[in-house]
DNA sequence: GACACTAAGTTCACCGAGTGAACAAATCAA
DNA sequence: TTGATTTGTTCACTCGGTGAACTTAGTGTC
């Protein structure tokens, strides 16, 4: 088994990318007699390798990273239909992926899975042997363990152990995850804020969702809710969305509701793309449409940053558009609305990711807690 | 010297109160073996005393409890003219108390602070030998060290080491802090919020503060402006702030801006008591005052309901009357404007609270660091 | 090419925080 | 009084860690 001290130096691994025996030994703050013996249990185990050398003054260094083929994981993503499957390795590369399709039963889904996972695993001879675990993401709330789904309004759920039906269907470890949260997790894990320990990602899909990480772990909040941006009141008395509020972000700057308000424009269109497009020729109301969207989700981003002063905002989008009018109004307004001390201080990063960011999402659930434990440490 | 395990039964006990050996062994997951130990070093060093039998079945458990008079801490409020001084003890009782020149100038605030303390100490024979550390209170922006103020806008400071400034001038350990961050702290070690592990501080003082605990720990934001609730834009292009914004929450909720609005309307009044009076007659111009502040305050805490998700909400507030419509409006907009499924499942704890609170909570500051290390554990 | 120099990584005796099991202590219940 | 029960201590032992000495594998200089 692996012990605390080994699971940290994956972590670091994880965080820093391949280093030697005497860099580690210094992040992790052992004497490099320690880091020997936990190299060399890692290194006999098969998680770690030796990967190039490093010359300098003196002995050279040897850098150790992860084998990305010591173990497989396999993401799924409930919020497409047809649901994306993906198997990942270890360094987050996907080596496979099949669609398989959504249902709202439980039993229905854990059997798909398990009906479907042999084809996932076809692409490696060793894939079944060495899968590490199952992720799945879905709309809605998870319980800190990432097993039971407290409630979901898409699936029409309320206290679903999934990752335990999942698990007696397949015979292997699962784990589930809010979307916006797993977004997170694999950009943490996987993504371009590895080495982050503070951030927050709002990912711009159909709808809006948001996640934060503090101290380099993700903050579910006490009720599994943090990062719910979608409906944070925006506009006082505004337009009723779904939830049963008024004015929340969601009706005004999600993709959703940009092109239902293309729509009832009469704008044929269907990316934002389009839509930035209209708006470039001088029309008036697709400037609106798009001017409105983009200060709205300013103003939450900008709130949000008074509120937690994160190190980085990543913007992850599934569309392409984002240098238009949409996201330059949305930039101004996070600016204008942030104490002028701290403007500009917090990066906004944009990242332009495919559809199967959710899955890749679930994935990297299932790596995170195979690979450095659950959450809670 | 104190261990790890030393300090983390330090904050265990100061979370629950007295516990018997075999309660504490439980709560850090050591065996009775390792507690014996522990707890002998600390009744030793005089940190715990035996307080009190507690019979059941089987030999009676002993319950130990920290000696409050093991330690004693100072703590200063820049935010206030003059500048309050107390001396409290290990339990966070207050037992001197004093006034001090308030001064913009680092050296003269060292000073007076040196200079005053032995005043502080002629309580107890003991306070002078026994000081554990000095803690301040100020308005503005503190790095992670607790040691130096990176911004404040009202002592229009920059960059100012305060903290190692009154450590030369008093040879004792000192350490600064935002204000309401000190009082986050101080409800979290002394106040109703000990065993809480998550929770958000908003302290409605002239101005409006915050502050979040997350995880048992103070979280201070990337540069330390986490919580920074006040200059959140809660009206879109409303009336300019101090901050350079328009529309803060600041100038529209906080007892300051309350009591302006009210002068404006010609009202003769000096507390939102007397407000909540006027509008209790009926008075269009004090509702109306009284009415937007609660809203906007209900809204702003709605949203950081939304985005961090914190298991409480504890308000302290130095005025009476949040009983009256300014609170019940806030209440009511909270409820609105948070998601349906958890209107109510955060619950709002107000907490009235004296003007030493601040200093209150500079001591606690110091005791933090004594007792349980500082905050990046 | 020999030799000093430098830094990486290993080995080994040792330390100390923790464990489990046995035991002493202090009470209640019959 | 005796047995049951639970708290708290003692003690031999384990195991993750350390520091210091050592081996290894390069570079730089003459």
């Amino acid at each position: 088994m692996l012990t605390t001290s080994h699971r940290q130096l994956l972590r670091v691994i994880s965080e820093s990318g391949p280093l030697s025996r005497t860099e580690m030994a210094v992040a992790l703050g052992l004497s490099k007699a320690a880091m020997s013996g936990l190299a060399r249990d890692l290194i006999d185990l098969g998680v770690l390798h030796e990967a190039g050398t490093v010359y300098g003054q003196g002995r050279p260094s040897t850098r150790l990273d992860l084998q990305p083929e010591w173990a497989f994981f396999a993401g799924i993503s409930l919020i497409q239909d047809p649901a994306p499957m993906i198997l990942c390795d270890l360094g987050g590369k996907v080596i496979a992926r099949i669609d398989m399709p959504l249902s709202r039963d439980p039993q229905t889904i854990a059997q798909s899975i398990a009906e479907r996972l042999p084809e996932l695993f076809k692409v490696h001879p060793q894939a079944a042997a060495k899968i590490g675990g199952i992720g799945i993401a879905l709309s809605g709330f998870v319980d800190e363990r990432q097993a039971t789904c407290i409630q979901s309004t898409l699936l029409n759920w309320q206290g679903v152990p999934l990752a335990d039906i999942v698990r007696e269907h397949t015979g292997i470890n699962a784990f589930i995850e809010n979307d916006a949260k797993a977004i997170a997790v694999h950009e943490k894990l996987f993504g371009s804020t590895r080495d982050q320990q503070n951030f927050t990602v709002v990912s711009l899909g159909d709808g809006i969702g948001c996640a934060h990480v503090i101290d380099g772990r993700l903050y579910r909040g006490n009720h599994g809710g943090a990062g719910e941006i979608a409906h944070c009141t925006i506009e006082l008395g505004g337009a009723p969305c779904r939830c049963g509020k008024r004015g929340c972000l969601d009706t005004i700057a999600s993709m959703n509701a940009i092109k239902e308000m293309a729509r009832v424009e009469g704008f044929a269109c269907t990316t934002l793309s389009d839509i930035e497009q209209i708006a470039a020729t001088g029309n008036a109301a697709a400037i609106k449409i798009l001017h409105r969207a983009g200060s709205a989700l300013g103003l939450a981003i900008a709130n949000l940053i008074q509120i937690n002063d994160p190190g980085l905002i990543l913007i992850t989008h599934t569309e392409d558009g984002l240098q238009g009018l949409f996201g330059t109004v949305m930039q101004q307004a996070i600016e204008t609305n942030v104490l002028p001390r701290y403007a500009g201080q917090t990066p906004i990063r944009l990242h332009r990711v495919s559809d199967d960011i959710w899955a890749r999402g679930a994935a990297s659930i299932a790596a995170h807690n195979f690979l450095i434990g659950p959450n809670t440490n």
